[in-house]
DNA sequence: CTGAAAGCGCTTACAG
DNA sequence: CTGAAAGCGCTTACAG
């Protein structure tokens, strides 16, 4: 069933001019005020510095025809952007959003504005996307993951923008990081499996890189408890609902004794659960169910759901924190942070 | 259980110079090359005007300095940003996902960069953003929803830069307009459910302008079809699971009686279907659940989640070629499209 | 095919 | 408290 578009509304008004018409500047603000430019700028930034007859006559002026400084031609001359741009893989899920909200509020907060640009899970445009944003001169970039290729770490460090790297880490950080090791959380949540009892481990994971990293910790530790080792299901990041089914089906073809499965997403797992559900499967009692992201709905799902928590509030305001104190010129006593992971333990493991 | 920062690593490199070399310029790569700047802006923008022999030694020179081009610098005089920036309500959600990464596609494939700006459903600070965007003199827009502040409205349409205002209609757009009828969309799911035999309809809805209007449209039709009103819900936008869960324990509180629950968002239906299984409420059969949105979840729950399906994709697309048009000087011939919604109908309902 | 001059719209640095 | 001049790093418009 479907609704045809409506033609009654809303009207076309006319056309506007195709080349629309140039926007005020500070010249014809100065004009109509009978000041110099450099006054009416005064006025816009340190009010102060202007006497009170001047400022009204200018600000009337600016209100009259409604002038809107050019913050480009601004930040050309001051070299001052006020603007930190920031690359998430996706904006699909949610796990991105929480720090993606604190990071907008910090950087606000200190007089940034934050623009943020999708890259996708696939590496290939990274470089000429990294090109893209140093090109434009930001105050601060603020990256998900770490930067691999040679090409795209030369561009950043060479352009001098402060750049904080998050939701990782690496030996070698191109400036600051805020992360963590997903090979240690993967480690973590099969001891926590193991702990409970668990023998026969799983993983559904995403085949994207930290979560390939969170696989190989759950793995070794796992050979390292004298386990066997852990049958595992790949699936193309982002990861979905639909894959958790369709993972737990092939997963318990291949091994059909499993009675856990660490999933690289919560979404991923809450689509095992679905599919345990339907099969006649209990969670906890005949598979234990462990997610990644703590997002919304884990808290309050039938069983909850047992997942690992990262601060995204944290990492957004750590990086804002990082990008605005040397975006002044102050110096960040230490620009490498590990924020750690917590399992939160819930009902489904 | 949580992991310690693990201090050991990464090692804190040297600090960085705080206040960074400055970038190089176009003159620095001219005089290694032994031309003229506007030789070496024509080998990155035209090379096709410039002799082989001058093209390679330029080339040679922008690779040894690392030349990335000031795009800041080039828009101020070409008035060309090939920017175009976004603002979405929230980017927690995953129902403008499909937008965002359609016209960041499309627009990439015209030659532009997006970058996205999170609003919040709260309007108060939209006045002040709208500003910070026109300042940066993109060279398009594309909104969430329709402005209806007067001031914003100003400031937009002074500004003279191509608008898009997308998900939602309005007889008076700014300039350009994808979106639907919420009200029709609301009209359109009560007849649905009263066809469907459903008497005593109910509405959990988030209390954002959109889903208001989509639960205005149901509540009339529910009246001109003869039904008792609907009984209502509000909870806060951004919706949640868990405002699903307690909003159906509300409602059942309040109208026992209650046999269909149209839900402004996915993610409201979800713990709805958690909230009602967990009662022992079979769906269908005791209660239908319709939801918003068709995110990726809602076609395999079980049962299977009806919904509302808008298509971001072509919101996306359709925004991109008009903005794209607009700022290669070709007119839009129809500006107000009006892309309808389609109800999924799956197990639920 | 190549270049010298001017200018985009601001802010800096200096002067009074 | 106010302003004239210079300049940020490019591209335009013109010339040869």
């Amino acid at each position: 069933m479907s609704a045809p578009p409506d033609p009654s509304r809303p009207p076309d008004p006319s056309p506007l001019p195709s080349a629309a018409r140039a926007a005020v500047t500070l010249r014809e603000v100065a004009d109509r005020a009978g000041v110099s430019m450099i006054t009416v700028s005064r006025v816009l930034k340190t009010p102060a510095q202007v006497s009170e007859a001047t400022r009204a006559r200018v600000q009337e002026a600016v209100a009259a025809l409604g002038y809107v400084p050019n913050l480009v031609a601004g930040g050309l001359r001051s070299s001052r952007s006020h603007l930190v741009m920031a690359l998430v893989p996706t904006t699909r899920g949610q796990l991105f959003g929480e720090m993606m909200q604190s990071l907008t509020d910090a950087l606000h907060g200190r007089g940034f504005q934050v623009m943020f640009g999708e890259v996708g899970y696939a590496a290939s445009r990274e470089d000429e996307l990294l090109r893209a944003i140093v090109g434009r001169r930001p105050d601060g970039i603020v990256l998900t993951g770490v930067v691999h290729s040679p090409e795209g770490r030369r561009l950043l460090l060479a352009s001098g923008i402060p750049v904080v790297e998050t939701w990782d880490t690496t030996p070698t950080p191109i400036d600051m990081l805020v992360g963590l090791s997903h090979e240690r959380l993967g480690e973590a949540v099969c001891a926590y499996l193991h702990a409970r009892g668990r023998r026969r481990l799983a993983v559904i994971s995403g085949d994207d890189e930290r979560a390939a990293r969170r696989q190989r910790g759950f793995s070794e530790a796992a050979h390292r408890l004298g386990l066997e080792a852990p049958a595992l299901q790949w699936v193309p990041a982002p990861t979905s609902h639909a894959q958790g089914r369709t993972g737990l089906a092939a997963l318990l073809e291949a091994a059909p004794r499993t009675d856990a499965v660490f999933c690289s997403s919560d979404m991923l797992a809450l689509g095992v659960l679905t599919e345990a559900r339907t099969r006649g499967l209990s969670v906890p009692g005949d598979l234990a169910v462990a997610g990644f992201g703590d997002i919304e709905f884990a808290a309050t799902l039938a069983p909850s759901l047992t997942t690992v928590r990262i601060d995204g509030t944290r990492i957004g305001q750590t990086a804002a924190a990082f990008i605005a104190d040397r975006a002044e010129g102050l110096s960040v006593a230490r620009p490498h942070v590990d924020i750690g992971f917590s399992i939160v333990e819930r009902e489904s493991a």
